[in-house]
DNA sequence: TATGAATGAGATTTCATTCAT
DNA sequence: GATGAATGAAATCTCATTCAT
C-alpha cells in the first residue's frame, strides 16, 4: 500500500507536470526533460511508467476525463428536463475547464487536432460525453421544448463551440490576472441559445411570432406596440 | 514580367505545398524537406524566399487574409442594417474556410494557438475582422434591433466559436469525401442567434412575449397554433 | 568514484581531442563530428556534456590555464628580484607552450582573436598572468634595476610577442619533427631585451663597456674585475 | 581602357570590401554574400573575378605586399649601415600595418595561419621581406656591429614578433578610437634590441656604466667622457 | 524500481558555387 | 561581362528513447 501509494504519487507528479507543460509549450514543443525536471525525476523514470511522450499525453485526458464523468453522471440522474439536464452538462464542461485552465487548453488545443488520440478511450469518454449533449437536444426536440426543426448538430456545436471558444480565447490572453469567470457568462450564453430554439410554449412565458395583418388585429386586441422593421 | 512571373509562381508554389503539410502534420511535424519535395524544389530554395520555417508559415495567412479582408470590405459597402452586416460578415468566414479548409485548419488550429503569430500583420487583419463583428453587435444593440442587455463579446464569441467548431469538426473527420456543406448551416445558425437576442418588435413579424394567461385568452382569440415555426 | 572517473575520463577525452583537431584545422574548420570520431563517443555526447561547440573551444583553456597559473604562482612566491621573478614568468609561458604546442596553437592563434572569449574566466587568468609580467617591470623599474624612461607595456610586448611569435611559427612548420627547443632561447633572449633595458649599476657590481687596451689599463687602475661580457 | 578601368575599379573594389570584412569577422564567417553588398556587385560577379572565396583573400596580400615591397626597395638602395637598414625595414612593416589595419589584422590573424596561403606569391614576397630582414642582422654580426654569438633568428623573430603583437593587440582592443600611433613606439624599441645585441664598440664610441664616484675618478684619469645617461 | 549516461536519427539552416539568360 | 535564381552538401544541435547498473 505504501508502495503502491508512493508509486501512484509518483506517476501522478509526472501527469501533472506533463500537463501544465504540454498545455503551455505544446506537444511538440515540450521535452521529456523538462517534465523529468519539474516532476522530480529522471527521464528514464517517465519511460518506466509510460511508454512514450505520447501515451504520457494520452494519460493526462484518460485520468481526468474518468473523474469528470463520474461526476457529472451523478448529477445528471437527479435532473429530467431537456433544458435542465443539457444546463448541466453544460455546466460540466464549464467547470471542468475553468478549475483546470492547463488540462482546457491542452484538451482544446493539442488533443482535439490529434488523430492518433481519437482512438483512445480518453476521446471515447469526450464522445460519450458530447453524446449525452445531443441526446438532451433531441430530448427537448421530441417533448416540445425545442423547435422541431432545428438541428441538433447545429446546436451541439453552437454549444461546444461557443464554451471552447471562450476557454481558448482565455487562454491566448497574455495576463493570466483579471481573466473573467466564465462561468458567469453560462446562463446568459444558454438564455440566447434557449431563447432561440424553444418553442412559443416553452417556459413561463410564450413566444408568438404572428404574420402582420395578424399582429395588427392582435395589437388592436391587446394595446401592444406595432411590430416595427429593422433596416 | 515572365520572370516575376515566374517567382511568383514558385513562390506561391511554396506557400500552398506549405499549407497542405502544415495543415494535415502541424506546423511542428512539417518538415521543410518535405514541403520543397511537395513543392518540387530545394529545401534551399524555400529558405531563400522565407527566412525561416516559422516565416514561412506567416507568410500563408499573409496573403489570403489580405485576399479576403477587401472582398468583405467591398461587401458590407453595400449593406446597412446590423443584421444584414453580421450575416454577411460570417458568410465571409464560412466562405473563405469552406473553399479553403486546409486554411481553415491551419489557422484554427495552428495559427491561433501560436503566441508570436499574434505579432503579425495577418492576424492584426484577423483582429480587425473580429472587431467589426463586434462593432455591428454594439450597433445592433444601440438601435433596438438586439436586447439592451446581451453581452456583445459573449455574442461575438458564439458566432465565432461556433463557426470555428464546425470547421475543426469537419477537418477532423477521417473521410474527406461526404463532407457536410457548412455553408448550408449558416442561416439557421444565425437565425437561433439572433432569435436569442432580436428585442421582441425586431424583424418583419411581431414576437410578442405574454404570459400564460395572456397567451391562453389570445389563442382563443386567434385560434393560431401554438408554438410556430421561426420566421 | 569509479563512475565520476568513467566520466572524467569521457570528458577529458573529448577535450583532447578537440584540443587536437581545434589546433590542426582551426575552430570553424574543425566539426563535432571528426572530435567526436576521434574521441571515440557519438556527437550527441559532446553536447552533453558542453552546449555549444563554443563552449567546447572554451573549455579547453579553463582547464589548462587553471592548473598551469597555480604552479607559476607556487614558483614566484620563492623568487624575490625583477629579473628573477621575470624570467620565472616567461619560463612559464615558454614550458607551457613547449609542452603543448596544440594548445600554444589554439591559444595563440585561435582563442586570441575571438572576442567572446575575451569575456570568459579563462581568460580572465590569461590577463592576470600578463599583468604579473607588467608588474614585474614595474618593479623593476621601481627599484633602479631597469632604466626609468621604459615603456612597461612596449617591453611586456616584446616579451609576450617574440614567445608568441615563435611558437605561432614553429607550428606553421610543415614537418613537426626536428622542431627546436624554443625552453633554450629563453636565456639569450632574456638577455636580450634586459640588457637592453637594464641600467648602468643593475646587478652586482659595475658594468664596463670598454676597448681590451683599455680595460687593461682601467683593471690596473681601478682594481676592478675586468671588463666583461655581460653575464 | 575604358572598360579595363572599369573592371579595374570593380575588382579594387570587390578586394577592398572582401578586406574589410575578413578583416573584421575572419575567413570563414565572412560570407560572399556580404562581400558582395559591400562591393555594390552580384555574388556571381565576385566569381568571375575571383575563383573562389579563399583565392579572393590570397588576391589581396597579392596586391597590397607588391606595393609595399617596391617601396621599401627604394628606401633600402638609400641606405648602408645594418642598424640602418634594419630599422628601414622595420618602419616598412610599420606603416603598412599602421596604415592599413584591417591589412594587418588580415595578415597576421588569417593568412599566416593558412597553410596553403603558404605556397602562394604573396607569402613568397612576405618570406622575402623577412629574410632582408635576416640578412641585415647577420650583415651587422658580421661587420662587428652587432655581437657574434647572438642568433639571428632569435632576433629577427623578437623583431617581427614585437611588432605584431603589437597589432594583434591593438587590433582587438574594443575602442578603435584613441588606439595608440604605433609608429612612435619603434625608435624606442629598436633602441632596446640593438641595446641588447650592440657590440660595446658599436656606435659612435664607448659606452661606461659607473657609479659617479667611479666615473668622476676615471673621468680624470682616461679623459674620457663622462659617464653618460642610457642610449 | 530508478537513473545516469549515451546515442541514433533527423531537423533546421547556411553558403559557396553554378548556370541560363 | 553581369547577375538572379537555384541548390548540393554539410554542420550544428535537439531529443525521444534505450540500457547497464
Amino acid at each position: 500500500m505504501a508502495e503502491n501509494g508512493k508509486t501512484r504519487g509518483r506517476k501522478d507528479r509526472i501527469i501533472d507536470a506533463a500537463l501544465r507543460i504540454f498545455a503551455e509549450k505544446g506537444f511538440p514543443n515540450a521535452t521529456i526533460s523538462e517534465i523529468s525536471r519539474e516532476a522530480g525525476c529522471s527521464e528514464a523514470t517517465i519511460y518506466e511508467y509510460f511508454g512514450t511522450k505520447e501515451d504520457l499525453l494520452f494519460a493526462i485526458p484518460e485520468k481526468i476525463s474518468n473523474e469528470s464523468i463520474e461526476e457529472t453522471d451523478r448529477a445528471l440522474s437527479y435532473i429530467r428536463g431537456a433544458e435542465g439536464r443539457l444546463r448541466a452538462l453544460l455546466l460540466a464542461y464549464v467547470r471542468l475547464y475553468q478549475s483546470n485552465p492547463h488540462y482546457a487548453a491542452l484538451v482544446l488545443l493539442q488533443l482535439m487536432n490529434n488523430k492518433r488520440f481519437r482512438k483512445t478511450p480518453a476521446h471515447a469518454a469526450i464522445r460519450r460525453s458530447a453524446h449525452r449533449l445531443l441526446d438532451c437536444i433531441r430530448q427537448g426536440i421530441a417533448d416540445g421544448t425545442f423547435k422541431k426543426d432545428c438541428n441538433p448538430y447545429l446546436i451541439r456545436s453552437m454549444l461546444l463551440g461557443t464554451i471552447e471558444h471562450l476557454f481558448i480565447q482565455r487562454h491566448m490572453q497574455a495576463e493570466p490576472q483579471r481573466q473573467s469567470d466564465i462561468t458567469e457568462l453560462l446562463d446568459p450564453f444558454i438564455e440566447i441559445v434557449l431563447g432561440g430554439i424553444r418553442t412559443a410554449s416553452a417556459d413561463k412565458g410564450v413566444t408568438l411570432y404572428l404574420r402582420r395583418e395578424d399582429a395588427r388585429t392582435l395589437g388592436e386586441l391587446l394595446r401592444a406596440p406595432e411590430g416595427q422593421t429593422q433596416d
